[in-house]
DNA sequence: AGCACGCCGACT
DNA sequence: GTCGGCGTGCTC
C-alpha cells in the first residue's frame, strides 16, 4: 500500500510512500506521518493512497506518530478546496492549519499578553448574566436556529445592537447537542471583552486560539478541540480550522474586515473558508456586521445568504449625532503650511472635548497613522530620507527617537541634522497617534492622555491593560488607531473626535471607499455606549464624499447602493472576480522583462476565455523588502475560468522560463492592492 | 524549506 | 589560473 502525503514546501505536488506492514492498520488521510526526505526527515500528512506504480523507488513511512488522524475528514476537505481555490500546495495549508502563527504576523511581533492564554479567565465574566432580547433579536435567533443544515446568514446589526448576544444563544443549542461551534474574530487580541463574553457563558468548554499561544499551548487547545472536550473555539483566521469532528455552527464577526485576508504564505480569506466550511460540514454559517462587505450584501440581496437586521441599539441608546467639520475651510491648515507646531485639531472639536471633559466623560481620539510624523524632509536640500529595502519614506517615532519603516519594519536612530547636507533645519511633516498625544498633552495638561497602538502596546504592557485603563475610567483622553475601533464596549465615551478621515481615500484601491466608511462607521460606534448619548466629530477635507456623508448619517443602504453602482460600472468585485499576479525580483530589470514575460502567456492564455489581462504595472509601492514587483491583474465574470487561465499561465511560465530571477506569486481575490 | 550543482567576477 | 557568488532544480 502507498501513501500520498503532502508535506510542508512550495511545492504543489504530494510525494508517495511505501506504507510499512506494521503501519497498514492506522494508516488513515489526515495522519501525520513522519518520512525520509531528501536527506533528513519531515512530518507531513496523510492525504491519499494510490497503487505506487511511478517509476520511483519509493521509500517507507518512518512513522505515524497519533493514534488517531490529527486532522478531521471535514478540515481536510476544507484544506483541500483552500489548496486547489487559492493555488497554494496542499502541505502548506495543511501546515498553516495545525501549526500557525508563525507567519502570522509581519515584522516585529510582540512576544506578550499571553494572559488569556487559552484557558479561560474565569472569574472575571461578565457573561454570566443573560439580557432579555430585542424583538429583531429574537426574530433573528429564531431564524437561526430553525435553519436545518448549510444556510449561510448575514447578520447586519449597527453597532451595539447587541449581535454577540445572538451569537452566544446560537450555539448554544449546538453544543448542547454535542457539536462543536467556531468563532471567527478579526484581531483575537484585539477583542478581549468578546473573549471574555464567551467564557462567561460556556466556561470551560471554550478553547482559544490566540496568536500568541506557545506551540505546546496551541498543541493542548487542538488536542482539547480535537477529543471533544473544548466545544466552542474563538479565535482569528486559522480558527477556520478547529479540528471538531463535527462542526454545528459557524459565526464570522466583523465579517467585513480586512484582516480575515492572510496577505502572506497561503493567501486565504478566512470568512469565504468559513463558509466553506460550513457548506462541508452542512450546518449554519453566520456573518455578522455593522458595516457588510459590498460581496456579503450583494449575496444577500441576490437571495444568496439570509439576511437578518438588527437596526437599533440595545435598552432604547440612540445612535451617535455626527458633526463633520470641513477642514478646507477649518482652522488646522494643510499638513504642508508652514506651521510646524500647528495643531491637528479644529477649535469645534476642542471646545466638545472640553465639554465632555468638565463633564466627567471620556473622549476617544481616532487617527488612523502610528508614529508622530509620515515623514522628515530637509529644509536645505529637500532630502526625505527612505527605506533601504522600500520605496517609502520613513515615519518618524518620537518616543523611540528613530525612523521607522512601516512597509518592512526596519527602523533606525532619527537624525537630528540632515543625513544628506548636514542641515539641521528638519520639517517634521504630517501627523500620527504620537503628534496628536502630545497636541492634546498641552491642551489638557491635567488629564492623563493615553495612546493605544502597535508600539504603545509593544511598550506599554498590552493592548488589554491599556484598555482596561479606559474601560475603568482611569484613562480620560484616548487616541488611538484602528485597534480601538473594533467592537469594544467603552460606556465611559461621550465623544469620539477623529483627526483626519480622508488617509484611506486616496489610496490607489478599488475598495477605499468601502473601507473608509467602515472605519468611520466603527470608530462612531464607539460612542454612546453608556447612558451619556454619543456624539462623534469627524475632521475632513471630504465631507461630501459618500463614504463620509453616509456614515456620518449611520445610512448602510445609501453607501452600498452608491459603491455597487460604481462597481457595476467599473466591473468590479462583486461584478467580477480578480487575481493578482505578483512579480518580483532583486533585480528591477529582471523583474520588469520577468512580469512581461509571465503578463505575456496569460494574454495568450486568456484569449477567448472570457478572461482580461491587465498589466502588468509597477506595484503602488515599487520596492518592498528589497523586492522590485510588479502587478498583474486577471479579471473574469467566471472564477472557473480565472482559475484554468491562472493554473495553466502559471504552469507555462514555470516550463518555458518566462520569468528568470522572480518569484511569481497569485493572490485570488486580493483584498489591498498596493 | 534545505541542499547540491553549475556557470561568471575579483583575488593569491 | 582558482574561490565563490547565488540562480536553479530536486527531494517520493
Amino acid at each position: 500500500m502507498y501513501a500520498e502525503i503532502a508535506i510542508g514546501l512550495a511545492s504543489r505536488k504530494t510525494f508517495t510512500y511505501k506504507v510499512p506492514e506494521r503501519l497498514m492498520e492506522k494508516a488513515r488521510p489526515g495522519q501525520r506521518a513522519v518520512v525520509p526526505f531528501s536527506g533528513g526527515t519531515k512530518t507531513g500528512f496523510i492525504v491519499g493512497f494510490s497503487s505506487g506504480d511511478g517509476p520511483f523507488d519509493y521509500k517507507e513511512i518512518a512513522d505515524l506518530p497519533d493514534s488517531s488522524p490529527l486532522v478531521p475528514d471535514g478540515l481536510l476537505r476544507l484544506a483541500g478546496w483552500i489548496s486547489e481555490y487559492y493555488m497554494a500546495p496542499l502541505g502548506m495549508v495543511l501546515a498553516a492549519a495545525v501549526a500557525p502563527g508563525v507567519e502570522e504576523d509581519k515584522p516585529s511581533r510582540p512576544r506578550k499578553e499571553v494572559r488569556e492564554a487559552g484557558q479561560p479567565a474565569s472569574g472575571m465574566s461578565e457573561g454570566g448574566r443573560e439580557f432579555v432580547l430585542t424583538a429583531p433579536q429574537e426574530e433573528a435567533l429564531g431564524k437561526i436556529s430553525g435553519a436545518g443544515g448549510f444556510v449561510p446568514f448575514l447578520l447586519h446589526g449597527a453597532t451595539g445592537s447587541g449581535k454577540t448576544e445572538v451569537y452566544l444563544r446560537a450555539i448554544k443549542p449546538v453544543i448542547e447537542a454535542g457539536k462543536g461551534a467556531i468563532v471567527l474574530v478579526p484581531e483575537i487580541s484585539l477583542t478581549p471583552q468578546l473573549v471574555r463574553r464567551f467564557c462567561g457563558r460556556f466556561g470551560d468548554r471554550v478553547a482559544v486560539l490566540h496568536s500568541g499561544l506557545t506551540p505546546s499551548q496551541r498543541r493542548q487547545q487542538w488536542r482539547r478541540i480535537r477529543q471533544g472536550e473544548a466545544a466552542v473555539a474563538v479565535g482569528a483566521r486559522s480558527a477556520v480550522f478547529a479540528p471538531f469532528e463535527s462542526v454545528g455552527m459557524i459565526v464570522v464577526d466583523e465579517e467585513h474586515d480586512a484582516s480575515y485576508k492572510q496577505e502572506e504564505g497561503v493567501r486565504y480569506s478566512a470568512r469565504d473558508a468559513a463558509v466553506m466550511r460550513a457548506k462541508l460540514e452542512g450546518c449554519p454559517v453566520i456573518l455578522g456586521s455593522a458595516t457588510p462587505s459590498l460581496e456579503s450584501y450583494h449575496n444577500a440581496l441576490a437571495g444568496k445568504y439570509t439576511l437578518l437586521e438588527l437596526p437599533d441599539r440595545v435598552s432604547g441608546r440612540p445612535m451617535p449625532e455626527v458633526r463633520l467639520i470641513d477642514l478646507k475651510a477649518g482652522r488646522p491648515a494643510s499638513e504642508l503650511a508652514d506651521r510646524p507646531q500647528g495643531g491637528q485639531l479644529a477649535e469645534p472639536l476642542i471646545n466638545a472635548a472640553k465639554k465632555r471633559l468638565d463633564n466627567g466623560e471620556q473622549v476617544l481620539f481616532f487617527i488612523n497613522r502610528r508614529g508622530y510624523s509620515d515623514f522628515i524632509i530637509c529644509r536645505d536640500c529637500g532630502d526625505v530620507p527612505k527605506c533601504g529595502s522600500c520605496s517609502v519614506p520613513m515615519t518618524f517615532h518620537r518616543k523611540a527617537r528613530q525612523l521607522k519603516c512601516h512597509w518592512c519594519g526596519a527602523a533606525h536612530p532619527a537624525p537630528s541634522v540632515c543625513p544628506k547636507c548636514g542641515g539641521d533645519r528638519i520639517k517634521y511633516v504630517g501627523g500620527g497617534t504620537e503628534k496628536l498625544q502630545r497636541e492634546l498633552m498641552r491642551l489638557f495638561p491635567d488629564l492623563s492622555v493615553s495612546r493605544i497602538d502597535k508600539d504603545s502596546i509593544a511598550q506599554g504592557g498590552g493592548f488589554v491593560k491599556l484598555l482596561d485603563s479606559v474601560a475603568c475610567g482611569e484613562t480620560r483622553i484616548v487616541v488611538g488607531t484602528q485597534m480601538v475601533s473594533k467592537g469594544h464596549d467603552l460606556p465611559g465615551i461621550g465623544l469620539v473626535g477623529v483627526a483626519l478621515a480622508d488617509y484611506g481615500l486616496n489610496q490607489p484601491d478599488f475598495r477605499a471607499a468601502e473601507r473608509t466608511f467602515q472605519v468611520m462607521t466603527q470608530v462612531a460606534g464607539r460612542s454612546g455606549r453608556g447612558d451619556i448619548p454619543g456624539e462623534v466629530i469627524i475632521q475632513t477635507y471630504m465631507p461630501e464624499h459618500y463614504s463620509i456623508e453616509c456614515a456620518s448619517r449611520h445610512d448602510y443602504r445609501s453607501f452600498y447602493a452608491e459603491e455597487i453602482k460604481l462597481r457595476r460600472e467599473l466591473n468590479l468585485p462583486p461584478f467580477s472576480r480578480l487575481a493578482l499576479v505578483v512579480v518580483r525580483g532583486v533585480k528591477p530589470e529582471k523583474a520588469q522583462s520577468g512580469a512581461a514575460g509571465a503578463s505575456e502567456i496569460f494574454k495568450n492564455e486568456a484569449r477567448g476565455r472570457g478572461v482580461e489581462v491587465i498589466g502588468p504595472a509597477p506595484a503602488p509601492v515599487f520596492r518592498v523588502r528589497g523586492k522590485y514587483r510588479y502587478f498583474i491583474t486577471l479579471r473574469s465574470k467566471s472564477h472557473g475560468k480565472l482559475h484554468e487561465v491562472l493554473d495553466a499561465g502559471l504552469k507555462l511560465i514555470e516550463h518555458k522560463k518566462a520569468a528568470p530571477a522572480c518569484k511569481v506569486e497569485v493572490d485570488v481575490d486580493p483584498q489591498g492592492v498596493m
